[in-house]
DNA sequence: TAAAACACGTGAGGC
DNA sequence: TGCCTCACGTGTTTT
C-alpha cells in the first residue's frame, strides 16, 4: 500500500540531497557503499522498495560520465557560442562540417601543389584563384592548368645504352616547368639534357643512359608522366 | 532495515519542509492524493493536473532536440564504433581530435609545397620524407631543399631594348624547376632561352625584351627572386 | 538474469 | 511572470 509513497519518498530523498546540496561528487564511493545493502533482502520484499538503490548510482554514474564527454567535446570545439548541451552538439556538427569543407579545399590545394606549378599571371586564362588555407595568412595563389602539347617525341637508341630523347611542345605558361618535372619524375640517367625555346616552341633534347629499358619502353615512361602532369585530377604522386 | 530509509525520510522531512512548501501543487491527481500526508503547507492545494502538461511537452521536445543533434553529430562523424550516445560523443571527439593533427601535418606539407619543390630521389641528401594526407592512399614524397648555387651571373644589354641573361650553377636535384620558377615569376618578355646541362653545370641563356628595366635592374630583379626560392622560410607568394 | 542504455515526468534554478 | 535548461529517480527496453 506504501508502494508509492516509498517509492516517491526515496525520489524525493535523493533528490532533493543532490540538488540542493551539490554533493554529486561524494555519492559515488561513500554514499554508493551505503546504498549497497539491502539489495540482496528477501524476494517478499516491495519489489520497488530496494532494487531501485542499484540502478540509482548507476545511472547517475551514466549521466556524469555522459557530461564529461560533453565537457571533453567543448574543449575540442572552438567557438563555442553557449554552453548549452543542444548548442555545444551543434557547434560541434558545424565544426566538424567546416573541417570536412577545409580538408576539402586543401586537398584540392595538395593536389594542385602537387601536380603543378604557380604562377605570377593572374590574368592567364584556364587558371583560377585559391585562397588557402587553415586560417594562416591567406596567400594568393594562381595555378595554371595549360596541358603540355607535345607535338613531336622521339625516342631513339643510340647503342651503347645511351638514349636520345627529342621533344617538341608548345611553349605555354609553366610548360617548361612541368616538362622539367616529368623527366625528373622519372629518375633517368641523364649524361645531358637542353632544352630551348623558340617562336612559341619548346624543344627539349635528352641525352641519357638506360641499362632496363628500350626505346618504346622509355617512350610510354614519359608519355605517362606527361599526361599525369596533364591530368588534373592525378595526385602525382611520384 | 528501513534503517537508511527512514534516515532519509527524516531528512526529507525537515529538508523539504523548509525549503519547499508550494512543491504538492505540481504532483497530478493520482499522486498529490496518496501525497499529501503532512504536507505542512496549509494551502496544500492539488489545483494542478493541468499544468504539468505544459511542462512535460515542452520538455519531450527538448529531449526529442537532442536527440535529433546526436543523430546529426553521428552523421558527420565517421566510423562510429556503437550507436550509443556516449559512444557517439567519444568518436566524435575523437574524430576532430585526428582532424586537428591532419590539419597540422597538411599545413607542414602545404608550406613546404608552396616553398619548395618535389623529387622523386629518396637518397637525396637535405631531404625530408613527408607521408601525406587525408586518409586517402598515403603517397610518399620527398622534399628538396637544396639552394641554386650561382657560380657565374651575366646580365648584358644588347641594344634595341634587348638583353642576354648568362647564367651558371650547380645542377643539383630541381634546379632546373627552381630556375625556370624564378624566371617565370618576373614576368619578363622572353624573346628565346635555353638551357643546357653539363658536366654537373647548368647553363641558361636567355634572350628578353625589357623596355624598362636596364641591366643592374634587372640583374637584382633576378637575384632577388633566386633568393626567394632558395630562402625556406619564404613563402613564395608570387 | 543481470547490467547497460534509454525515455520519461518532474522540480529547481537561471534569465 | 513564463520559458528554458538541467539533473534527478524511475520504469522499460536492449544486450
Amino acid at each position: 500500500m506504501e508502494n508509492i509513497d516509498d517509492e516517491y519518498r526515496n525520489y524525493w530523498e535523493t533528490n532533493t540531497f543532490l540538488q540542493t546540496e551539490e554533493l554529486d561528487c561524494y555519492f559515488d564511493e561513500s554514499m554508493s557503499v551505503s546504498y549497497e545493502y539491502e539489495s540482496s533482502s528477501p524476494e517478499g520484499m516491495q519489489s520497488s522498495s530496494s532494487p531501485p538503490s542499484k540502478n540509482i548510482v548507476s545511472e547517475r554514474n551514466r549521466r556524469k560520465k555522459l557530461n564529461e564527454k560533453l565537457y571533453a567535446l567543448r574543449s575540442v570545439v572552438p567557438n563555442i557560442t553557449k554552453m548549452d548541451k543542444a548548442s555545444t552538439i551543434r557547434d560541434a556538427i558545424e565544426y566538424i562540417k567546416s573541417l570536412h569543407s577545409e580538408e576539402k579545399k586543401i586537398k584540392a590545394e595538395i593536389s594542385e601543389l602537387e601536380r603543378g606549378i604557380m604562377t605570377s599571371s593572374p590574368n592567364s586564362a584556364n587558371s583560377e584563384v585559391i585562397t588557402s588555407c587553415c586560417k594562416r595568412k591567406r596567400t594568393k595563389m594562381v595555378r595554371c592548368h595549360d596541358p603540355i602539347e607535345v607535338i613531336e617525341l622521339r625516342v631513339s637508341n643510340m647503342g651503347e645504352k645511351t638514349i636520345v630523347v627529342s621533344l617538341e611542345c608548345n611553349n605555354k605558361r609553366d610548360t617548361i616547368i612541368k616538362l622539367c618535372k616529368a623527366f625528373e619524375s622519372l629518375n633517368l640517367k641523364i649524361i645531358t639534357s637542353s632544352i630551348n625555346a623558340f617562336s612559341g616552341r619548346l624543344f627539349k633534347t635528352v641525352f641519357l643512359q638506360d641499362d632496363e629499358d628500350d626505346e618504346n619502353d622509355l617512350r610510354v615512361k614519359i608519355e605517362d608522366a606527361i599526361a599525369a602532369l596533364n591530368n588534373p585530377d592525378s595526385p602525382m604522386s611520384y
